[in-house]
DNA sequence: ATTTATATGTAAGGAAACCTAACATCGTCT
DNA sequence: AGACGATGTTAGGTTTCCTTACATATAAAT
C-alpha cells in the first residue's frame, strides 16, 4: 500500500468530515454536485471521504473565503491537477478560462479578507499521511 | 494539533474499521466490553474509533491468531503501556499476572501458527501518521 | 463424557446517521 | 425587480449502527 492509496482510501462518514473541514453536509454534497469532488460510496450508498478529498475539501473552503465562485475553484483545481489534457482546449475551455481571469481580478481585488478555518488547505494529509 | 492528538482523534466508523482490521463488528464490540479498545462516541452513542484504535485493535487481532485470550492480551497491552502505576501491585493483580505467565506458557508453546492479517499491528499509524 | 468458559455468529427491534428531492432564503449582479 | 449562486431546512425513505438475547463451536476443567 502506497502513499497514493493511502490517501485516497475511503474512510470517512460525512459526518466525520463535517467536524474536519468545518462544512455541512448540504455544502459538501454541494460541492460535489459540482463536480469538485468524488467521494467514494458504500454499498448502501452512503458517501465515504479519503483524505484527498477532505484536503480538497478545505482548499475549496480557502477559496471561497478568498470571494471565488465554484466554477472558478473548480477551473483552478483541474488546472494545478496537471498540465495534461492539454490537447483539446476548446473554445468552451477557453471561454470558462477567460471568464476566470475575469472572476479573479473582479473578485479577487479585495484581498485578505479572513478565512481561517480549522483546519488549512493541505494541512490534513500533511498532519495524517507521510507527504 | 500534535501527534498525540491526531492519533487519538474518533474518525472512524465502526463499518471502516471492520474493512480497516477484517474484524466482525461483533469482535470489535466484544473486544471493546472486554476493556480492550475504548472508542470515542457520538452524540447518538456510535462508536468512532481512532488509529490508536485501529492499531490496537489489530495488535489484538495478531495475538489472538498467536494463541493469546483476551484476558492474557489486556494484560499485555496495559503491561506495555507504561511501568507506570507500579504502586499498588495488589494480590489480585499478582494472581493474575501468575495466571498470564501459565497463560503464555501453556498457550504458546505452538509458535507461529499463521495469524496473516489485512494490515498488521502497528502498520497503520505508520502508513497514516507521521510517527 | 459432561460441564464450563471463551470467542464469535446471528437475529430482533429500535435509534442514529445518511440519502435525495424539493422548496425557502439571502446576497450579489444585472 | 429579476436572475443566479450558495446555503438552510424539511420531509420521507434507506442504511448503518446500537443493545440484548440466544445459539454455537472450541477448549478447559471436572
Amino acid at each position: 500500500m502506497n502513499d497514493k492509496e493511502r490517501r485516497s482510501m475511503p474512510l470517512f462518514s460525512i459526518g466525520t468530515v463535517m467536524k474536519l473541514t468545518e462544512l455541512s453536509a448540504r455544502q459538501i454534497r454541494y460541492y460535489e454536485e459540482n463536480k469538485l469532488v468524488f467521494p467514494d460510496r458504500t454499498a448502501g450508498n452512503q458517501r465515504l471521504f479519503s483524505f484527498n478529498d477532505v484536503d480538497r475539501l478545505l482548499e475549496i473552503k480557502d477559496l471561497l473565503d478568498k470571494g471565488l465562485n465554484l466554477a472558478g475553484i473548480k477551473l483552478l483545481l483541474e488546472e494545478s491537477k496537471g498540465v495534461k489534457e492539454k490537447k483539446v482546449t476548446t473554445k468552451e475551455t477557453e471561454l470558462t478560462e477567460k471568464e476566470l481571469r475575469k472572476i479573479l481580478r473582479n473578485e479577487l481585488k479585495q484581498p485578505g479578507k479572513l478565512g481561517q478555518s480549522n483546519l488549512r488547505q493541505g494541512e490534513l494529509s500533511r498532519f495524517f499521511t507521510n507527504r
